[in-house]
DNA sequence: CCATCCCGTTGACGGGCATCAATGAATCGA
DNA sequence: TCGATTCATTGATGCCCGTCAACGGGATGG
């Protein structure tokens, strides 16, 4: 591993969210490999708005989100577009082993990625069967959370979805603590539109839906993109109870 | 490899429709693993409504469906129940590597399965990297499909819903060959309320949709199980092209 | 052969929500 | 500093669709 390697891979994870999931990831690896996983690895600040991997092409290089917020958008014949779902720091995206995507990745905001070329990563995997293993662990994360969608968004109403949407950021802000019974404060860094899209509704819509969990005592908006979740059972309450998996420590 | 291994094996998987990939999977095994693989699986015949996986524990069985038609559910707390997905033959189950499964896997059909418990499926896709890709492939295409269901469960009318399951099952029927001009003939296992839960809707509105279908000529209803899809171009159109990955022959 | 059940369909009704339109607040650039 | 743009919110309107109810046909069992 060259001195250069190390200092990319060192400033790239330095002080992030993702740091642990990639330190995991290299410490699993054998000696041998570490240096060559962290020589095909590319470090890119990409702003909001950039396409990292256009629709229905062979994707062409693997990522790692660092920081920000990417998502997965398929735009519909009818100029409208829909959010398949969310990338998120320390998640992989990209199309190892199996061709076209069908869908975009497209940043919603700044972000820092890591990316590499697809071939070497495959190649590592194959040679590799604690990186594959890895590997595989991800995409069985990735499946899990691509059926909650399913569930999330096949459950009727809009409050509803607006309320389990609130319930996995909140599982996802307090993941492995304790969660408190204090307000837990959430920082959306979605636009409303983009909401929106990802629940399959309008802005109108979701905004209303909004409002009347404020009515209800649930949450405060203190602005559109920050809020405090007053009640998480209320909360699991209005969300129809939809989640799959509810690891809350209540 | 005891010969009645090699029984129960072949037996299995005489003409069915899973045969394919099971065949594949074995060949790419080492020789001496083969036997191990065919030794570990049980064949089982299981009766429509019968829970193979219950929701919420440790699934201790790995499936591969021969024959018949499973689906994974999850029941709302108001009664209601949904169906995430659907498991058809050739398609694996069960929770390897990744410990609860938040719903439960049921037949909808009566079923024939082989099932095997999870240590050795786990510890064999552990000692044998090939075997453990072809998992990881697998996990990949149900990746993709879910993320498929995503995008028709967002798309916002019920017809478009309906004309995207109508063509889903067109391409999993013509799979490989090249799509004709001729009508597709679709043999629906499915009752009408099991489809609404599917796709998130009421018998009633869906009865409504493929009323509507066959109105506009696109589709030719024989019986509630049997129909004709006519043009599959319009019935594309009628989905609002929501698919993610539009591979017919056309 | 009839009674019962299950299921799919059809009709009527009401509510939820998408759409259109307007206002207000915040950010940005000239 | 002042327009221009973007975005969230609110109101009004009409339609989609979920619900309740009833009907009919096919299957099952006595």
């Amino acid at each position: 591993m060259t001195e250069h390697q190390r200092q990319v891979i060192s400033s790239a994870l330095e002080g992030r969210a993702a740091n642990g999931k990639m330190q995991r990831l290299l410490d699993a690896l054998p000696d041998d490999l570490q240096g060559e996983m962290l020589g095909i690895w590319e470090r890119a600040t990409v702003p909001a708005g950039h396409i990292l991997i256009e629709e229905n092409t062979e994707a062409e290089n693997i990522g790692f989100v660092l920081d920000g917020l990417l998502a997965m958008i398929k735009d519909l014949p009818d100029g409208r577009r829909h959010i398949i779902g969310l990338l998120t720091p320390a998640d992989l995206f990209g199309r190892a082993f199996n061709g076209k995507s069908g869908y975009r990745i497209e940043a919603l905001t700044e972000t820092e990625v890591l990316t590499c070329p697809r071939e070497p990563f495959e190649a590592l995997l194959v040679r590799s069967p604690e990186a594959e293993r890895l590997f595989l662990l991800n995409v069985l994360d990735e499946l899990d959370a691509a059926r909650e969608w399913v569930m999330v968004l096949g459950s009727g109403k809009v409050v509803q979805r607006v309320a389990s949407l609130l319930l996995i950021l909140c599982r996802h802000k307090v993941q492995g603590a304790i969660a408190p019974r204090a307000p837990i404060n959430l920082n959306i860094k979605l636009k409303r539109v983009d909401i929106a899209h990802l629940l399959g509704t309008s802005p109108e819509s979701l905004s209303r839906s909004f409002k009347q969990l404020e009515r209800d005592g649930i949450i405060a908006i203190n602005t559109p993109y920050d809020m405090d979740v007053l009640d998480l059972g209320e909360l699991t309450e209005a969300a129809g109870n939809a989640l799959l998996i509810e690891d809350f420590d209540l």
